[in-house]
DNA sequence: CGATTCCCCTGATAGC
DNA sequence: TGCTATCAGGGGAATC
């Protein structure tokens, strides 16, 4: 499931590869999964225009165009982004290719094609709904021990369900939510409001510590995740409680239980994550 | 207006 | 063995 980490090694590997490039055409299988807009105009938008930039907003991902146009890409759960060589073996799930300058091609794979791409104008992104709404990003400079406190002001509800809003903060997923209360030995029914000021800052530090190592270690691949070489992440391993369900805490040897929260498959060790507070 | 439920889709797994 | 039913999962939309 491609959060932050994934997204960044993503990010980082286009900047690499990717611009400077030109898009040549695009073709799909599945237009169901460009958002908004006929295949046909999509066609016509990225047609000869040039990469010239990428960013990640979130778990978004951002391809600047030099027309002034951004490409949008949100990969959902089984979402690839595969850059390859023009004429390589076929990636699996490939939804959507984009033909390339230097023989080059980003193919767009999604299994589940959940995943999906859009259009918006550069000058304009800042005011789109959808791009609006998205909190702050936990690798922003602005992402702060103070403006995370303020984001649980006066705020109700599980911790879990808070950590996973993208609207407040953006990037956590259902992965590095479950470590980062581990880490902070936080149950993940806590109420936000039983929450005190030790265990707040502890959770800050849990997330920011556990996203910075899985962006190092080039994410996690427990399902179809994998960078734009094809390569998985080395995060796995370092999971300590995300789909361990009847294996032992590495804290206490207690085993590990699974229940769902808010519609989310959700590990944690009962004993040293507990729920009164 | 907030909380819950449904839905998109496919492969893995369970159950018979 | 081989079929069918169930489930997971991010987030938008519909519904309660």
């Amino acid at each position: 499931m491609p959060e932050l980490p994934e997204v960044e090694t993503i990010k980082r590997g286009l900047k690499k590869s990717l611009v400077g490039l030109t898009i040549l055409g695009v073709k799909t299988d599945t237009p169901k999964m460009i958002l908004k807009i006929p295949f046909k105009r999509f066609q016509n938008e990225v047609k000869w225009k040039k990469v010239i930039d990428i960013q990640r907003k979130g778990k978004l991902l951002v391809i600047n165009l030099n027309n002034n146009q951004n490409l949008i890409f949100h990969l959902k759960i089984s979402g690839r982004i595969l850059l390859r060589d023009y004429g390589a073996p076929v990636d699996e799930y490939t939804r959507i290719v984009f033909k390339l300058s230097k023989n080059k091609e980003l193919r767009f794979a999604d299994l589940r094609k959940f995943g999906w791409v859009r259009l918006a104008p550069a000058n304009k992104m800042g005011e789109m709904l959808f791009f609006k709404e998205i909190g702050v990003d936990v690798l922003s400079k602005e992402f702060t021990f103070s403006r995370f406190l303020e984001t649980l002001k006066n705020r109700r509800g599980g911790i879990k369900k808070f950590l996973m809003d993208q609207k407040i903060i953006a990037g956590i997923g259902n992965i590095y939510a479950n470590e980062a209360l581990w880490k902070a030995r936080i149950h993940p029914e806590r109420k936000i409001e039983s929450l005190n000021e030790r265990e707040k800052e502890n959770l800050y530090k849990a997330i920011l510590s556990i996203i910075k190592k899985a962006v190092r270690l080039r994410g996690t691949s427990v399902d179809q995740y994998v960078d734009v070489s094809g390569e998985k992440g080395e995060f796995e391993k370092e999971l300590k409680v995300y789909g361990r369900v009847g294996k032992s805490c590495y804290r206490c040897d207690q085993a590990v239980v699974r229940i769902v929260v808010s519609g989310r498959g959700t590990f944690f060790c009962p004993k040293c994550q507990h729920l009164k507070q």
